[in-house]
DNA sequence: CCTACCGATCGGTAGG
DNA sequence: CCTACCGATCGGTAGG
């Protein structure tokens, strides 16, 4: 039949991609439909026939974002059912996520810059269920004593929400001021870091002195991926069909 | 005698202030050397004779920041002695600053994102010795047991500024996910969990109970600023009178 | 889907 | 003569 050549098997699968990378490192005013083609390997206005305009391209990148947590929160609330687990669920999938491509850090910071009463409209709308939801959790933490009692719920997980964009997103910037110390980068000491601010603003911990890390503490990790190498391999989203009852 | 009218007395001045707010707003790419003569209330030529080119502009608007930083920070850490008013001297000078006038902190995010080869230099030029010089305290305070030992200290200070920025930047959108409850605002609350974090995540602190706040917590607040609402009690966060149960 | 274009608007600069 | 501008328009390029 057609089709001899097919460098893109996916023309928009393709222009999403490369859209997603250069929005993250240029900006979407700094972007133009040329740079999209020119990255996928096609004519500008094929990109067009795919996306009518530029702004559904940038609907299609934030979109793809936001539908990867449509499918990935519930599931991660429901299946952690201790406390600590579900913080590092919870917060290992979201540093995991961003870490894995910092372009989607970038794209989500970006459009909070660019678009702030769109952004406002998707906090209130889809993502508000998530912060709730999470918030619920810490609530109980707190009644059973194994959260600081004067964490504001709703507003710890927004800022450790934005933490974790601001870190991942800038990290190329911010560990050019970190020395890699002997056996550790300058990233396993950022990412290490966040993660200890994250859950010593949060958890109260039975020994608070300087002697060093409880079992408490080691349990409360990220997984391999936060404590020595560098995450070069994003987790695929292999699980089992959803349903977890 | 000249100048009849005068709008703007000193038209450098003020092409700086309104670049800040634009450059915020619409990023470098998203204004026009147009908008800013507008927004002076002089002609784009006008613009171009102060300044030589757009991005002779952009580096006035950094330079401005930078600026305070190196006039006030010496000063800061000189001025406070004892470990916790160090941290209310920089932290709260830190978050006073870009709370005051949130565009500088969309500038300099947006000058992480778009230039990181930049940032970078400017983060290994001028700005590596203020972060030095705090972790050097954080050290002082880890060694006379006041500071967790599992701090660590460059890292800690560069996540602590990265959620400031992250988090006066875009106060207006995620602040949409937070209720006002009685006595305090949306901001309040958000404004106070902020530095919670901030400080829970460095100190160690004597009674790490539910029971509530000792007068060093109190002592480590951020100043009228922040304090809008005297936290001396624990506050039930973020209850709703009708709804759901 | 490409080549060939359009209305407009960009940053920067001419003469007066 | 200098400065601090203005009205008009330059060569290129944007999204579509």
């Amino acid at each position: 039949m057609v089709a001899a050549r097919a460098p893109e098997p996916d023309v928009r699968a393709g222009v999403l991609k490369a859209a997603t990378r250069l929005f993250a490192a240029h900006g979407f005013d700094g972007t133009t439909l040329q740079d999209v083609a020119a990255a996928v390997g096609v004519s500008k206005p094929a990109v067009l026939h795919h996306f009518p305009s530029k702004e559904h391209i940038r609907a299609g990148v934030l979109a793809a974002i936001l539908e990867h947590w449509q499918g990935t929160l519930p599931r991660l609330l429901l299946a952690a059912t201790a406390s600590e687990e579900r913080f590092e669920a919870v917060f290992g999938e979201l540093f995991r996520f961003f870490s894995a491509d910092s372009d989607r850090a970038r794209v989500v910071l970006r459009e909070a810059l660019d678009r702030p009463a769109a952004a406002r409209k998707l906090l209130a709308g889809p993502v508000r269920p998530w912060i709730e939801s999470i918030a619920a959790y810490i609530r109980a933490g707190q009644a059973s004593g194994r959260h600081h009692a004067d964490v504001d719920p709703e507003a710890y997980v927004v800022h450790m929400l934005q933490l974790v964009l601001a870190a991942t997103a800038s990290a190329p910037v911010t560990t050019a001021l970190l020395a890699a110390s002997e056996g550790e980068s300058a990233r396993g000491r950022y990412d290490r870091e966040l993660a200890r601010v994250a859950r010593t603003s949060l958890f109260i911990t039975s020994k608070d002195d300087p002697r060093g890390k409880t079992e408490h503490r080691a349990r409360v990790s990220m997984g391999a991926e936060l404590g020595a190498a560098p995450s070069s391999a994003p987790k695929p989203p292999h699980q089992r069909h959803k349903g977890t009852r």
